[in-house]
DNA sequence: ATGGCTTGAGTGTCAAGA
């Protein structure tokens, strides 16, 4: 099973890139952030022709989830308990026998802001939920966009980010709650080196110099990471007409 | 120090992203 994860930054603007993307390589399991739609604007049309069952969670504008599956998605539940403000931005369901939540974590603006505090709780409501899955799913995989990196190894300039939002101590030990009940870094396991980004900021042309950060992540539990071969990021999505500022990465799983 | 760029909303210009 080859299970992606992908921050779109408008599913709508980006379905020629998205539909391009699925055709090459085919993911059995490809969970999107950021579409930006009500459910009724999703490009659902599309994405069946292509192969895919499509389960969203959108709201008007901003955030958005979707996970699209080869095949049906099972228990599907939409959102996380207690969050309801801070919009559409989980949604879990099992398909072929993997549990998956797919989340977009609030990015928090910058460090002491209100989102910032709202970041915070919000990451522990998501831990919560991590928790009550794994207990009920063995075979579990977190994936989506954290806004958080782990270390500075996955930051480009740890100097400049040097406790700046996505990198500051509070976020990161929030992240290893999330992690805590026993799941893993994925993509981690397999390369240990630094220079590996999933986003790369528009404003800096960050790309042009691999000026970037690595906050997509796939967390899976024990039982699913035995059954892991190998981890990949996909930076050439993000080359080309209008990318998305993320890549998608993706796990293959036995 | 600030803005750089992109999208959605909606038609002038802001909010939000990270």
């Amino acid at each position: 099973m080859l299970l992606a994860t992908w921050n779109v930054n408008s599913i709508r603007a980006r379905l020629p890139k998205v539909s391009a993307w699925i055709e090459r390589r085919r993911p059995d399991v490809l969970c999107l952030q950021e579409t930006k739609c009500l459910d009724e604007q999703f490009p659902r049309a599309e994405i069946e022709a292509l192969g895919y069952r499509a389960e969203v969670f959108g709201q008007k504008t901003y955030n958005g989830v979707a996970i699209l599956s080869r095949e049906p998605a099972s228990d599907v539940v939409r959102g996380l308990a207690g969050m309801e403000e801070a919009g559409a931005r989980v949604l879990t369901a099992t398909v072929g026998g993997l549990r998956v939540v797919n989340a977009y974590v609030v990015n928090g603006q910058e460090v002491g802001h209100a989102k910032y505090e709202l970041k915070l709780r919000w990451m522990a409501a998501l831990a919560a939920h991590v928790r009550a899955q794994l207990a009920a799913h063995e075979r579990l995989a977190i994936v989506g966009d954290f806004n958080v990196t782990f270390d500075d190894l996955d930051v480009y300039d740890p100097v400049e980010w040097r406790e700046q939002i996505l990198c500051s101590t509070p976020e990161r030990e929030a992240l290893g709650r999330v992690l805590a009940p026993g799941l893993a870094d994925s993509f981690r396991r397999f390369t240990k080196e630094g220079g590996h980004y999933t986003w790369w900021d528009f404003r800096t042309r960050g790309f042009l110099g691999n000026r970037g950060l690595r906050i997509d992540h796939v967390l899976l539990s024990e039982a699913a990471l035995r059954d892991c071969e190998g981890v990949e990021i996909d930076v050439e999505a993000r080359k080309g007409e209008a990318p998305s500022d993320h890549a998608p990465v993706l796990a293959r799983l036995r």
